[in-house]
DNA sequence: AGTTAAAGTGCAAGCGATTGCAATTAATTG
DNA sequence: CAATTAATTGCAATCGCTTGCACTTTAACT
């Protein structure tokens, strides 16, 4: 019965002595510092490496960490409520873990709630940079918390007031006007806009709210197509009559436009026949609902691999006060079925 | 035009000079170490804080780490490619996540792919402990990685073929007899099982196949009604005669049964006059679907806490050589409109 | 007050890498 | 072959905190 071993990993300073070599010359090797021109360094780099693998030993995390000063990962702040991603969210989460794993980075979760524990994680510079998904409430003060660190970090399709920080948008203006476009062309000119209950604070909403506004050429205080309310009460403007009563609606997200399509159901209207729904935020479903929900796209696995890039090269290049970058990727319309012609009558 | 500011943080050394006093005493006060029996040394500890607040002292987490020798923050284990959490594992992963928040641990995501880049991870010692996701298809390899590094950790609704690790188990062989057993009452006698395409090597597609057979009856060769293929080819299910004609369907979860749903109303087949359906892993849209999904639920926030709780208690308790504990949760059935009585005829 | 036990403190040794600097060795050139 | 340059190496400092140990101070008790 033996005692449990300690457990001690073969240092770099075993490996140093194994090799009758200095600590610091096997550092080197190992990490490819020396360019390993001569004739015999290169042999005798291959060796030591090899009396490394030999004997298992493996660099320590922590103090390389410590060491370097740096930690080789990145926060990802995300709000705590529904708190992990939801939706795209979800996709673009993937490909920013993805493309920072492929370059020896590692993602921590940051929930940032009200309670302002996360503030502590800032202080103690748990991480290198910072990553903002889109939808998270607390912007402002976690972008104070970053410029006043000074820390390397990407909005993902956010904005703060300092308009500082680089980041990624998709471009909901552009993409608004597309989805009117599509209803335009199948004649439609009375179209709602179901924003549910979320924040106007939110880019996305803004940008979706501005290009809804240009687009139908609203006046800025018309918003009787705008609705921003709940399920519940969504039926008292489709119901309504006149001659501005909205054949068609777009809806911010599946979280109103899944709700809808089964409100719309059970009042008996027929999507797309009496009424059009085209929505945003692709989910995979979508095209399983009844009826498969037209909407708007984006490469949201492409929008967190920019968003891992742009936060690397802050990283890396040690830029020297952040100039703003900005990247904007597009969105696409994915006709299904639940738009059509307008009604007649 | 200054300089930038090499940023110096204050240390706990310039704590220390300033209070007069040595740094492993700041270091004390500030960890609460001491016991602050006497009239002074609270006084004094207080001080120090004090001090340590003015001047805006923070601690710094890569030298922690480095001398306690603990990252203070776990792994969390899934798949890479569907890259992120899905459906109900978001949720599990949001209760996991909360939880370690509290008690100041990060999580750390580790997606594990074919490529074996994860096994650097294990080997650097990057984080403290491990929670393994559902339905990770590594699981093995994963596991033969923890227990070689005697690692604490965590399944999730999983298995390994040792036994060894700690888990948090959500009970699907009950949970599938509680489906079996509300569609018995409603007088459904031929019931199909739609596994889809996922692999009979999960642990949940294991004791639901095993509470299905069971209460069913079935000799263990007949799988007629059991169904591993995707949505093109169930119908030839569905929709053959005879007196084994399925009328009730049970989904391995939303992912069979969202895309089922909108193929029987393709085919015109009514649920639930028809064809009643129910699924397993309720989704925040189960309810608004048409019909609204019956399914089988769990609280995936409580597993995530479970989970992490069995985690840490192995970190901080140091367990000498893991007592393998396991913890099963109950599910309970939701009924909604996609179940009904057996068509008569 | 004197003795004993408990609590608090400072010293200094880690923790295990990386890295600037000076010295050494190897390659290159006239 | 000597002189010059380039590449490599080892020494030792550094990163900032925690902690075991020996010692001093304070509290508790007879």
């Amino acid at each position: 019965m033996t005692a449990k071993q300690p457990n001690r990993r073969t240092t770099i300073y075993q490996v140093a002595e194994r090799a009758g070599v200095s600590s610091s010359t096997v550092s080197r090797a190992l990490n490819g510092v020396s360019k390993e021109k001569s004739q015999g360094s290169a042999s005798r780099a291959q060796r030591i490496r090899q009396i490394a693998e030999q004997m298992g030993y493996q660099p320590n995390w922590r103090a390389r960490v410590f060491a370097e000063g740096k930690t080789r990962s990145v926060g990802l702040l995300q709000p705590s409520e529904d708190t992990m991603f939801k939706g795209v969210n979800t996709q673009i989460a993937a490909g920013f873990v993805s493309e920072l794993y492929k370059h020896k980075y590692h993602v921590v979760l940051m929930p940032i709630g009200e309670d302002q524990e996360w503030q502590q994680t800032f202080d103690e510079q748990r991480v290198d940079g910072y990553a903002i998904m889109q939808q998270l409430d607390e912007v402002e003060d976690v972008c104070e918390a970053i410029v006043r660190h000074d820390s390397p970090a990407v909005l993902i399709n956010n904005t703060e007031n300092r308009n500082y920080l680089p980041r990624v948008l998709i471009d909901d203006y552009t993409g608004m006007q597309l989805a009117i476009r599509h209803l335009t062309l199948l004649g439609h000119s009375q179209i709602g806009l179901h924003l549910g209950t979320h924040s106007l604070g939110h880019y996305s909403v803004q940008e979706r709210l501005r290009g809804f506004q240009e687009a139908m050429g609203f006046k800025s205080g018309d918003d009787s197509m705008i609705w921003r309310e709940d399920d519940q009460s969504i039926m008292r403007h489709l119901g309504r009559g006149g001659s501005n009563r909205p054949t068609a609606v777009i809806c911010y997200s599946h979280q109103e436009a899944i709700p809808l399509l089964y409100t719309l159901s059970q009042f008996g209207i027929k999507v797309p026949q009496d009424m059009s729904v085209i929505s945003f935020n692709d989910i995979e479903f979508s095209e399983y609902l009844n009826p498969p929900l037209t909407t708007m796209a984006y490469d949201a696995d492409r929008v967190g691999r920019v968003s891992a890039q742009l936060l690397l090269r802050q990283i890396n290049e040690n830029v020297d006060g952040m100039e703003r970058e900005t990247v904007t990727l597009k969105q696409h319309l994915i006709v299904r079925g639940s738009t059509g012609p307008v009604p007649q009558s």
